[in-house]
This record gives C-alpha cells, structure tokens and sequence, in this order.
DNA sequence: CATAATAGTTAATTAAATAAATTTATAAAG
DNA sequence: CTTTATAAATTTATTTAATTAACTATTATG
C-alpha cells in the first residue's frame, strides 16, 4: 500500500528522454544532434525537438560546427556550463570550506570560513548565511546565475529535510540548514553527510568516473564511507550505510570512542595513529617525532606523524604501514560485502595515501576471497581537500541533470 | 559509452503500466479496475486496457463481484495463480531440493533428488533433467503450464550465462546448466546462488514482506548472504557482494578454509561450531553431546549440538549463545555498511535459531552505533528449507511480472 | 421510486514518439 | 564547374497510448 509506484506517461517520457539527452550532452559532448540520436537510438525529429527545448532554457548552447564526415558538418552542442553556477560548502570541525562551481565541476570561486569555538546552531547557520552573500554579491560571478546551494555536513543528516540531526564535533542537535538558507536564498539548497558527498565529488569529478558501484572512504578524525550503488547514493534505512569507522575487525582490539573494542576507527583513525605513536615513543623507540614535538608526546597527532613520515622517519613510515594493514582489513570486509568496482581513498589522513597505500594492498591480496575481489580498484581521492565541498555542489547538478 | 541508456516511449509506458497493474493486483489483489485506477492514480480507460489485455493473456482472471460501496459492485481481479507452475531447484551439497509453485508462491509438488558422490558435471546436469522430466511428466499437473526453472545453486554463479562457476562441494568448475536446461526443456531458465535465492524467496513470500532493503543470511556449513538494495538484489561488480562468511571480526581469530584468520565463518559457521564443542569436550567438559555421539567426538557436527541444545543440554545451549554473539557482530558489521531493514536468518544452522537468537540481539544492542541501527530487524527465516527452492522460482516471477 | 454514488465503457482529444519525405550543406567524383 | 552521394537537420504525416469527458450500468439509501 505504501509503494510508490511511477506510472507510465507522456511527461515521464518526454523528461526521460530530456535527462538522457542532457547527461549525454554532458557526458561526452561536444555532440551532434545526429550522434545523440545514433546513440540513444531516439529518432532525429525526437532530439531536435528536445534540444530545441534545452537550448530555449539555456542548458544547452550550440558551439563549433563538427568535422564533416562526408555530408552537411555536424553542429555540436555543449552544455551552457557557465550559465548556472553552484555553491558547495563542506562543513568540517574547524572550518567550513566554500567553492562555487558551474556545471562542470569546474572551479569559479572559493573561500574558507571560520567556525566559532562551541558553536550555537544559530552561528552555524549566520557563518553559512554570511559566507554565501559574501560570495554571491562579491561581484566575482553575475548573482543571478546562482541556482543552488549544496551541503556536506559531518554527523548524521536528514537529507529529506535537510537537517543535521547531529554533528559531534559541535555537539549540536536538529541545526535546520535547509530550510534557513532556502528562507534566506530562495533557491534550492540541499544537505548531506559529508563522506557522501566527498564520494559524490569523486563519483562526478574524481577519480570515481564510470563507476556505478562506488564507495569514498573518508579517512580523518572518524572513519566514514559513502556508498554508491548503481550510480546512486546508498543511505541504508536509517542512513547508517557507510559507516565503516564502527565496523568490527578486531574482538579483542583497543577501545573506540564508541564504547565498543576493535572498531576500524579505533585502529586506523587519526587519534588511534597518534596514540600507538605516543604509546611506542614513551617506550623509548626512537623517531624524528620526537624533535617535532620537542618531546611533548601529548602534541602527536596525525599529521605529525604525515610530517616524520615524509621526511623519511622509518618509524613513521612502519606506523602508517601498519595503519594501511588495518585499513586493508576494513576494506576487504567492504569487498565482501558490498564488492565495489573501485573504492576511493580520501580524507585528512589520505594525505598520506603514498604510506598507507602499500599496507593496504598488501591486506587486500592476502586477505582478498577470489582473484575478482583482490582486484578491485583502490584509488586515493583525486580533489583531495575539496572533494567534500565540490560533492555538494553535485547535490546540486544531480537534479539540475535529472527531470526538469 | 558503455552506459545504457533506457530511452522514453510508447513501448516502455505502456510496459510500465501493464507491470504496474500486474504487481499490484498480485500484492494486493483481489482489486477492483477502480481501485487500481484510484492507487496508480491512472485513468479509468488506461486500467481497462491494460486489464484486458492481462485477461485475454491469462495472466489475471475476473472473479468474484465484490461488496457495492454505494454503487455497482466491483468485478474483482486477481492473478490466474495456477494457470502457471514454476519449478525451482536448490543445489545443496548432497542432494537438490526440487519445488514447484504457482504464480502465488503456494506449493504444488515437491521432490528430493540424490546427488551422486563426487558427481561429474554432466550426472549434475542429468540429475537436475531427470528430476524435471519427471516433475512435468508425472501427470500431477498439465505439463503444458510450466514457464520456467530457477536453479539456485551454491558457489559461484555466472547468472548473465546461467554457468555455475565453481561448486566448492563438488570441486566443479562451468557448469553449464542453463544452456543445457533451456535446449531440453525450451522455456525461460535462471541460475542464481542459494543465499541469495533464498533472500529472495523470503523476500517474496516469507518474511521479508515490504523491507526494500534487505539482507538474507545463509548460516550453515558456511555463511553467505543475499543482499537485496530497492527491491533488487545486489551482487557486486563480481558477484562477491553477501560474502559475509569472510568477514573479518577478530583479527587474532581461528583459521579459516580460506586461509585467513577471524572471519565470521571460522567463527560462527557448522564447523566451527562443532569444532570448538569437540575441543571444550576434549578438555573434559561435560555435555549430552557425549551421549548423542557415543563419545567418539569426530561425529560432532553442528546438528548434533542442535539436537543437544534442544534436549536442554547447558553445555551446548551455551555454545550456541556464544555463535549467536559472534553472528551478531558480522550482523553489526553489516548494519554499519548495508543498513539493511531487515536481516533474515536461513541456513542449516538456523534451525537452531531460538538458540542464536539471544546472543544476536544481545550483541547488536551492545555494539550498535546509533537507536535505529540496535532497531535493525532480525527475523529467522519463514520458508526455512525450502527458501531457497522458492526463491528459484522467484526468479522466474521476477520476470513474469516484470514487463512482458 | 427517485437520487446519489460507484464501476466501468465508449468516444474524442492530446502528448509525444516514430516514420517518411524534404531541405540543407558538404565532399568527392567526373 | 557540375553532378552525385551522403550526412545533418527539419518538416510533415502517422501512430501509440494516455487522458478527458461523456455516458451506461448497477446498487444503496432515503
């Protein structure tokens, strides 16, 4: 009684072959009418039709004229990429970082905004509001070709409502994004978890291309994952898909923050990266961490130990090798579960991919059922820092390029 | 390039509608034309046509005149169940479970047939055409209204090809059975692994009513599970998706067949039940188990800790809450990556599921992340030995009733 | 028995894809 | 140069199948 069921009809038809024929253009444009129509297997007179449509909307703009392959030359369309533009906000711990995007992805403006200390919900939702008219008014970008605002929040969200129904490093409660900035903008504005989006980014603009079956690690403080199926974000029933920091590999390991023993994020997480270090340097072991903190050993954190690593620190490097074995272990239980194509390694500690990399294979091919699953692709993030914030301007682009 | 694209038209609406009315009248049936126009939000005319059609298919019958709401009584539809029978097979390690069903999912016939040892890949083929012969032909049922086969199969399973991969338990590689099932028999064929026609035989027709998302666990000799993600099941990019026995829970864990150490299997699986049991006993434990096996502690298996446990043996009811909370964890595991509605429990060890039950719950109340992921439905399987034999046939009314 | 309400059908209309024919543009062949 | 073949795109006509509106059939209710 409760499914949905989506009838057949003229307008799902016609928006059907609209969205093909836009994401197709997208896609793999510059295109002819007569190649779209070859490739869709839609009749000329159908896509002439429809891009008539996209043209008159300014989705679409016909560009060059293509290379004649012995007839009339083709005219190539191409989307009107910086006709729209998109703003995408990643909001993390300590900042929150901004880019405005058009419809490529492509880069237009960017800014980093300052999150107070113990931050009520209200300045959470002021520092957005302040940080969008700054960037839609500061004369960059013509402001009437914003179209939408797009969020990657960290924590649990309601993205049908476009809450964040929790966000532990505020320790902030039902912050009701979604609808404040739509109130406030007037445009759509859409909010999601942050490992999700960064898994979008990566999906549209990454190095996630042409992978339906996906999922984005996010590596940092936490240990997240967004999980893409069929092209598509994956939620789960209670939006708990992804969450891979909780997943048990060790019964008898150290104890997570979540109150369980052996969690991934326990092992693997940034404060598990600094605490084995701290625990093995106050046993005497020797390692250029040392200097870096002038042997305060409470200052070790991830990125210290990034920092020795680089500079050659062997004891480091075996520390962040050991950490890719556990991270290994995590993801082969993902292979056999959800057996991606490809997993896509990103997140504050995927700075130091190069180190945790080797370990990680190295778990794979041992641990790995069949020839298949050892196989599958792990790639470290390719937009590294603002994989996050692009992902939500994704948001966005992922119903501009749907139905209209 | 390579993606398809599902373009708009007159074919595909009308297919959509004609699926739509079909489910709905299964699901929900017996169902007025008014009342499906009313659900589906389709027009009166649309409805009557499409029903017609289904009429003169035979895919659905007018029955019965329903109760006059105020005006002129409903005719009533509902699927012509047993104008259609659909044969399903389960290939278990010793012998295969034969099924047919009506359209409805309800029993028909049934059969064992025995496996020979160390069978070759033509006696697997001529055992399953044999069993089928005499199914059709034994004058139980017109032969002329079987439409499919399902062949639920362990191991590895090519289901685009109908070719059983590998068969562990019987060492075999490429089984062709489809090919071989269709040429003799000349209707549709479908081969899928067991767990996950068991899932979808839940899923259907036990209980697994209306979860979308969904996990089925297979927990016998080992442990494999059918995931199914919007009604759908999922395989992965290499059919390694629900390969849950090989999961790793305890890093410093048993070995496994495969080679590792603490999967899920190794843990929780028939033989590590029996195992562990032999080994307590072997230290001088004492257990009814002693009685049922003449104290020759080769012969434990995991159906005599079952019988024990049933017969109140403390020793063995133990063990078996210790498998339960190793199961759980795998379960949570799962919770925190798939997210799933439900989890159903089939499988060999599952008839002792009054036993596991306790230390599954248990252990996801203790280890789950967040209140809605410790709300995660755990349920034992309803079609229990033969969910698997069922969910064959399912694979046959998922295209029944998907387009035609 | 009249009336209102529900079920279902018939006829007319409409949206949008498809098919066929035509126009436009270009390269290559003679 | 002109002709011819061919590709690209548009125009016109046709077809599919949903929708709208009008109508018939049936039944409960007052």
């Amino acid at each position: 009684m409760n499914k949905k069921y989506t009838r057949g009809s003229f307008k799902l038809m016609k928006s059907m072959n609209r969205s093909i024929i836009l994401n197709m253009i997208r896609e793999q444009g510059p295109l002819s009418r007569a190649d779209i129509a070859k490739y869709t297997r839609l009749t000329p007179p159908t896509v002439s039709n429809i891009v008539k449509e996209l043209i008159e909307a300014e989705f679409v703009i016909e560009t060059t004229q293509g290379a004649s392959k012995g007839g009339r030359k083709p005219t190539l369309l191409e989307i009107n990429a910086d006709h729209f533009y998109i703003i995408g906000i990643d909001v993390g711990r300590y900042k929150m970082n901004l880019v405005v995007t058009n419809l490529f992805g492509q880069l237009k403006d960017s800014a980093e905004l300052e999150i107070k200390e113990n931050p009520t919900s209200e300045e959470i939702i002021n520092t957005l509001q302040q940080g969008i008219h700054q960037t839609i008014e500061c004369g960059n970008l013509p402001p009437d070709k914003f179209i939408g605002i797009g969020i990657g929040m960290h924590g649990i969200v309601d993205t049908t409502n476009g809450i964040s129904l929790f966000a532990p490093s505020f320790g902030l409660h039902n912050i009701p994004i979604k609808e404040k900035l739509e109130k406030e903008f007037n445009m759509i504005v859409k909010v999601e978890n942050d490992a999700r989006t960064m898994t979008l980014g990566e999906s549209w603009f990454g190095n996630g291309n042409e992978a339906d079956n996906l999922v984005g690690v996010n590596v940092g403080h936490g240990i997240g994952a967004g999980v893409m199926i069929n092209g598509r974000l994956f939620h789960g029933e209670n939006s708990l898909a992804g969450e891979i920091g909780h997943v048990t590999i060790d019964l008898s390991g150290p104890k997570c923050t979540c109150g369980n023993y052996g969690c991934l994020q326990a092992l693997a997480g940034g404060p598990a990266i600094a605490e084995r270090a701290a625990k093995e340097l106050k046993l005497g072991k020797s390692s250029l961490i040392r200097e870096l903190v002038d042997d305060q050993l409470e200052r070790v954190d991830g990125a210290i130990v990034y920092e020795a690593a680089k500079q050659g620190d062997v004891f480091s490097i075996e520390l962040l090798h050991q950490t890719g074995r556990y991270l290994g272990v995590g993801l082969t239980n993902l292979i056999h579960t959800l057996n991606p194509k490809k997993i896509i390694i990103g997140g504050g500690v995927s700075k130091a991919g190069q180190f945790l990399m080797k370990g990680i294979e190295e778990t794979i091919m041992s641990r790995g059922l069949t020839d298949q699953g050892r196989e599958t692709l792990i790639v470290p993030s390719k937009l590294g820092e603002q994989a996050s914030a692009i992902g939500a301007c994704v948001l966005i682009l992922e119903e501009f390029f749907s139905q209209k």
